[in-house]
DNA sequence: CTGTTAGCGCATTCAG
DNA sequence: CTGAATGCGCTAACAG
C-alpha cells in the first residue's frame, strides 16, 4: 500500500510543472546568500573553496540554470546572438550556421536562427525580434534591400553590434563578409571560353536587373576580355528580379536559350539550383550535356557532385565566411574592436565536372 | 553656425547608441504614468480616447519597442517560441517552418529556430538554451533518441508546453504530429510491384537497425502481402545508423546492390537524397533507369522533378503538420487544451515520375 | 478610468 | 572574502 502511494505521488510531482530553481533556491540550501551563490557559479569575485564547493552541489542537485532573461535585464547580456537568413531550403544557410556556431558555442552564445522567407515585411519583422529581444549581436545573411538597410540603420544605432554576410553595406560600424563572386563567376566563364566555347547564355536573371548582380558582371567581363559581345539575348531570367533562381527558373531558361535561332553552346547559371533545372531541360529537349550544351553552376550545393553529368560549379567557402563574420561580431560584442567598418572578401573555387567536359 | 553646430549635434546623436525609449520615457512624454502606457498600448484594461492617442502618438515618436526580457521577467510571456530542427539544408525544414511562423505570427509570436546538426549533444544544448531563455513553447523536429527524450521529460517536467513532429513520444502532456511514413512506403512499393518488379531493393539503412524505421516497415510489409520474401541482402545502408541518409550514402548503396549477383530490378531510397546518389550510380553503371533498374525515394523535394530522369517518390504534408502542430502548441500555451497527450498522424501521396514508368 | 505599490531573478555597487 | 541594498523594464493586483 505505502509502496503504492509513494510512487502515485512520485508520478503527480513529476508531472505537474516545478518552477525551476532560482539562484536563491540554490543560495538557501547552499547556505548562503544569493550573491554569494552568483559569485561561485559565475567564478567573478572571490568565494573560498568551501563556500564555492557547497554551491556547486546546491546547484547540481536543484538543477539549477541561471534564468537568463533575468541575468539580461540586469546585466544587459542575453548571452545569445540572432542570424537572420533568406530562407533555409538552402545548403548555403546550414554550413553558414555551422560555421557561426562553432564560434559562438565555444563562447558561451546560444544561436538563434530566424528567417526572412525571402520577404521584406518578414525580414524587418525578425530583426526587430530579435531587437525586441536584446539579443547581444545579429548576423544577417539577406539579400540586400533599401528597407532592410533602414532597419539595419536603426539597429546599428540602438548600438546592437551587426555584421552581415554577402551583403555589402555602408553602414557605420557593421562589418560585412563576402566571398568574390564576381571572381567566380569570371573563372567559370574564362573556363567555358577555353573550352572552345563563344556563344554563351546567362541564366537567372533578367536583362533588366542583371547589372545589379555580381555574378552577372564576371561573366559579362570574362566575355569582354575574350573579345566576345555580349549579347542581350542570352540573358535570360524571371522579370520579377527575385533575390534568388530556383531549378523552375533554370527550366524556363534553358528552354527560352534553346528556342534561339543560334542558341548558346554553353550556359552559366546563376546557381546550382537554376542549373539542375537547365541540365533537366537540355535531357528533356535531347540536347546531351555537354556535347550540344555546356553548363555550369555556382555555389557546390552538396547535389552538385550526383546529377546527371556531374555539375561543374563554383565553391565558394561558406563556413568560413560564417566564423569570419561571427569573429567580427564577437569582437564587437566584447569592444575588443571598435573602430570602422571590416570588409572581409574570400576567394571562390572553380570545380570541373563533366557537365562541362566530357570524360 | 547654429545651423551648423545644430546638423552636427543631430549627426552626433544618431551616430551614436542611442538607448532605446523604455516604457517610462512614453509615459513621460504623453504625461502620464507607466501603467497607463502599458494598458494603452496592450489594449488591456480601460484608458480614455484621449490619453490612447497621447500614448500612441508619444511612442510612435520615440520609436517605442517594448523589451520583451522584461516583460518575460514579470509577466512569464516571452511572446516566443523555439523550433529545434536537425539541421536545415533540408526542404522538410523550410516548409515546415513556413507552415509554424503562419499559425504563430498571427498570434503575435516570434519562432527562433535553433539546430541540433544531428548531434545529441547539441540537441540537448539547444533545448537547454531555449529553456534558459524562457521561450512560451517549444516545437521539436529532431528524431528521437533517448537522450533526447530525457531533456524533453525535464521540459514537460518545468512546464514548458510542447510539441513534436515526425518524432512519437510517450511522454504526458506532449502532443506529436507525424505523417505516415508506414503508409507512403507502403504505397510506393506497392507501385513498384503492381510494375511487375518482385526484387525490390531499400537503400539508406543497415539492415541491423532496419526494424525501427517505419519507411522499412511499410517496405516490408508491401513485399510480405504480395507474398514477396524479404531478401536481407537487399537492404542496405552505411552501418552507423544515421538519422539520415545522404545522397553518398545513396550512391554506395546502389553500388552495392548492383554488385549482386541478381540485384533487384526496383529500388526503394529511404528518401530522395539517397534517391538521387542512387540514380548518380545506376548512371555511372551504365543501367538505364526505369528500363534496367526503377529507382523511388521518399520526401518530395523540389529538386524531384528536375532529376534525370524526374523521380517517383512519396509527398508528405510538411506545412500542414507544422501548422498543425503550431495549433496544438498555442492551445497549451494559452491553456485552451489541457488534456492528454493528442497524437495526429496525416496521410502521404504517392508521386509516379519517369523513375520508375518509362514514358 | 488612472495612479501606486510591489516584485519577477539576477548582478552591480558599496559595506562590512 | 561575504552580505545588504538597489534597480534593470515591465505589468498584476490593488487602490483611488
Amino acid at each position: 500500500m505505502t509502496t503504492g502511494q509513494d510512487s502515485f505521488k512520485v508520478n503527480r510531482r513529476s508531472a505537474k510543472a516545478t518552477r525551476p530553481a532560482t539562484l536563491a533556491d540554490v543560495a538557501r540550501v547552499a547556505g548562503v546568500v544569493a550573491m554569494t551563490a552568483s559569485r561561485a557559479l559565475n567564478q567573478s569575485g572571490y568565494v573560498s573553496q568551501n563556500v564555492r564547493q557547497r554551491v556547486l552541489k546546491a546547484a547540481a542537485k536543484l538543477e539549477y540554470r541561471p534564468n537568463m532573461v533575468a541575468r539580461q535585464l540586469k546585466s544587459q547580456r542575453l548571452s545569445a546572438i540572432g542570424v537572420l537568413l533568406p530562407d533555409i531550403a538552402n545548403p548555403f544557410s546550414t554550413e553558414l550556421v555551422s560555421g557561426v556556431k562553432q564560434v559562438f558555442d565555444e563562447s558561451g552564445y546560444s544561436t538563434f536562427i530566424a528567417l526572412s522567407s525571402r520577404s521584406v515585411e518578414q525580414e524587418t519583422a525578425s530583426l526587430r525580434a530579435f531587437a525586441d529581444h536584446r539579443v547581444d549581436g545579429l548576423i544577417v545573411a539577406t539579400r540586400g534591400t533599401a528597407m532592410g538597410d533602414e532597419v539595419l540603420r536603426n539597429l546599428a544605432r540602438q548600438g546592437i553590434p551587426t555584421v552581415t554576410i554577402g551583403r555589402p553595406v555602408k553602414i557605420a560600424g557593421i562589418d560585412s563578409v563576402t566571398a568574390d563572386h564576381w571572381q567566380g563567376a569570371f573563372d567559370v566563364v574564362n573556363h567555358l571560353i577555353s573550352l572552345g566555347h563563344s556563344r554563351i547564355g546567362f541564366i537567372g536573371i533578367s536583362p533588366a536587373d542583371r547589372l545589379s548582380l555580381r555574378r552577372y558582371q564576371g561573366y559579362a567581363a570574362a566575355l569582354e576580355q575574350a573579345g566576345i559581345a555580349v549579347t542581350p539575348a542570352y540573358t535570360v531570367g524571371p522579370p520579377e528580379a527575385p533575390a534568388f533562381a530556383t531549378q523552375e527558373d533554370g527550366f524556363d531558361g534553358m528552354t527560352r536559350l534553346a528556342d534561339l535561332k543560334r542558341p548558346p553552346t554553353a550556359v552559366f547559371a546563376r546557381n546550382d539550383f537554376a542549373a539542375i533545372g537547365a541540365l533537366r531541360a537540355a535531357h528533356k529537349l535531347g540536347l546531351r550535356v555537354p556535347q550540344d550544351v555546356a553548363i555550369a553552376g555556382f555555389d557546390n550545393i552538396p547535389l552538385a557532385a550526383f546529377t546527371t553529368p556531374p555539375l561543374t560549379t563554383v565553391e565558394q567557402p561558406i563556413a568560413q565566411q560564417g566564423s569570419a563574420a561571427a569573429k567580427f561580431l564577437l569582437d564587437r560584442i566584447e569592444k575588443r574592436y571598435t573602430g570602422t567598418a571590416r570588409k572581409l572578401c574570400m576567394p571562390c573555387n572553380l570545380i570541373v565536372r563533366e557537365s562541362t567536359t566530357a570524360i
